[in-house]
DNA sequence: TGATGATTTGGTTATATTGCCAATAATACG
DNA sequence: CGTATTATTGGCAATATAACCAAATCATCA
């Protein structure tokens, strides 16, 4: 692949690379709401504090969430709203999967 | 996290998975403007054919591209157009990101 | 049938991701 | 200050991904 199309798509790939996790997603479908702190999407999410605290960065690394503290906390909100119109067509996708996998058994 | 809930977004995370890859966002640009043989791709990829042969089964699994033999070639085409619209946001998540970047140097 | 071309599958190794625990910040407040 | 609360960071073990080569499959045609 061409050095400067890779970087390209390299780059696009991991905003998706971040997306790309059941517990990144329900954050982010969360954080659509509102703003929310790390300890309430810990309770929501439902893992170690460290571990969504590491989700967090991921998501803010790539761009989609930014973070301010107030006070003791840090509340993360979500940076670029158009990532929600992903989850309509990943359900169009799977959605059409499913279909075709019942077409097969029919 | 709830069984229901990280059924849902499981789902969702392996159609975004299945993006997440530099080569398999170049084919899924590819495949938008026609269907390709995997020669084709393995050409505009520029990995081993084997290679290019499991990312697309991965894009296959995903619901992402139906795959038709016709002889000894095997056409790959695009299922779900609606995908194409991600790549516009993900670029706006990049010119964000770059933007606060530029911002914090000045 | 045997040979050839196109693709997929199996197996292996290298690299990346994930999740937890422990330790370290950062803030507030007595 | 000392302590409690909230969040981040470092480190490690387990798991998942990615790429290549070699071998197998599938279709065509002599």
């Amino acid at each position: 692949m061409d050095v400067g199309l890779q970087a390209k798509y390299q780059a696009r790939a991991q905003v998706l690379k971040a997306l790309a996790h059941p517990s990144r997603l329900l954050i982010v479908d969360q954080l659509a709401a509102r703003e929310h702190s790390v300890a309430e999407l810990t309770a929501l999410v439902g893992a170690d504090i460290s571990t969504v605290s590491k989700h967090l960065s991921i998501l803010k690394t790539a761009g989609l969430v930014n973070d301010q503290r107030r006070g003791k906390q840090v509340f993360y909100s979500l940076r670029t709203p158009c990532v929600l119109s992903f989850f309509g067509c990943v359900e169009t996708v799977l959605q059409a999967k499913l279909d075709s996998q019942i077409r097969l058994v029919r």
